[in-house]
DNA sequence: CGGTCGACCTGT
DNA sequence: ACAGGTCGACCG
């Protein structure tokens, strides 16, 4: 408390003596202990005030590019410094993930709206140890090319550890598009954290993170979800006689390492109630949401994929975009291999696929030993 | 779904 | 010869 009082002075007396022409030092400490609220007021008639507010400001005061930047699909507030968003925030609908965008058409790049000067490259990702993290995923974006190539932009990436991001955060990431199949909406704001160290054997907490590459992007410790459902209608609820149908609505947050998380973890293991959440990250989230709000969890259990699920969930990608007929098999293999059997699901998708390549095959090579259908 | 990397082609 | 971009193979 001794040094902010030691700096409060200094500053107060600094200011009076740039100031010294116009008004009185008690005005101008009486606008330094103005709420932020009222100081970020304009139009404030109040003579004297706004002459201060005027010269201080006369050559600009301070700008942090933390402004809300609005993309197709997606929103997020920036970090000058770190090179990373501070939060980014989406909507999601059942209606909204349907579609066929493809990733393989997007690269990662620079975001044009932000100033060179306060933006990460690729450059600074590429063989750093660290992959390039989407906050808001590539996979929410089926729905529009445009939407999801600016997913892309760096202004929605973190530097996030390989295996949390194909991992732990994926299944959550899917966790929250399978909610849509519950719920009418689903609001996700999603965020890069930096949190003290726990330990220290002095009992001392510090903040330290690493920076990669030439612009010295700053890697999270953390990353954190807040995750939102509404229902204007409780589909759970087979009362027809009940007219007062009060919207569903249900929260969960989330913090999770930013390092390998096994299957062996339930999402839960990494839930925080919002306030804490807040504390942590310096942001109100859903400043327009009634408090409090029901848990998301008890309301929908945030049950993650399993390592079977979502073993075979990755062996159906990979079949689908299988190239050859011997990698169709190895997919297929591998699967055996880990001792899981194939769903009706893949097993469809393998017939499928596998009447593609061969059909494929005979016409580019009629004469070949599978030839003479 | 989430990523990386290297071979290869292109332009100056 | 070398920077830069595309494409396909690869991994969890």
């Amino acid at each position: 408390m001794a040094a902010r009082v030691k700096l409060f002075g200094f500053v107060g007396g600094f200011v009076c003596g740039a100031a010294v022409s116009t008004g009185s030092c008690l005005t101008v400490l009486k606008l330094y202990r103005l709420d932020p609220e009222e100081q970020s007021t304009p139009g404030r008639e109040d003579g004297a005030d706004n002459e201060v507010q005027q010269l201080i400001g006369r050559f600009g005061l301070p700008e942090t590019g933390a402004e809300v930047r609005y993309y197709a699909n997606h929103a997020l507030s920036y970090d000058q410094a770190r090179k990373t968003p501070r939060w980014v925030a989406e909507h999601l609908t059942n209606h909204k993930l349907r579609g066929k965008a493809n990733r393989k058409h997007c690269k990662f790049r620079a975001d044009p709206a932000i100033p060179a000067c306060f933006s990460a490259g690729n450059e600074d990702y590429l063989g750093s140890g660290w992959s390039r993290g989407h906050m808001a995923p590539a996979g929410d974006n089926k729905q529009s090319e445009q939407s999801m190539a600016e997913t892309f932009y760096l202004s929605n990436i973190i530097p996030q550890n390989y295996e949390n991001n194909a991992g732990f955060w994926n299944r959550l990431e899917m966790y929250c598009r399978e909610l849509t199949q519950r719920f009418q909406d689903v609001w996700v704001v999603s965020g890069p954290l930096v949190l003290p160290r726990e330990e220290e054997e002095d009992g001392r907490k510090m903040v330290s993170y690493q920076v990669i590459g030439k612009d010295a992007v700053a890697v999270p410790t953390h990353l954190f979800k807040a995750v939102l459902v509404q229902n204007s209608t409780d589909v759970n609820n087979d009362n027809d006689n009940d007219q007062s149908a009060a919207p569903v609505l249900a929260l969960g947050a989330f913090v999770v390492p930013n390092r390998p998380i096994g299957f062996e973890r339930p999402l839960t293991d990494f839930q925080v109630s919002l306030p804490e959440l807040e504390r942590a990250s310096g942001l109100r989230l859903y400043p327009g949401l009634p408090r409090p709000t029901a848990d998301l969890c008890e309301l929908d259990g945030c049950q993650l994929m399993g390592f079977k699920e979502f073993t075979l969930y990755l062996t159906g990608r990979k079949v689908s975009g299988a190239r050859s007929l011997v990698k169709l098999e190895q997919f297929m293999s591998e699967l055996s291999q880990q001792e899981i059997q194939p769903d009706d699901y893949l097993n469809d998708l393998y017939l499928q696929k596998k009447k593609e390549l061969l059909l494929r095959a005979n016409r580019e090579q009629p004469e070949g030993k599978t030839g003479a259908g």
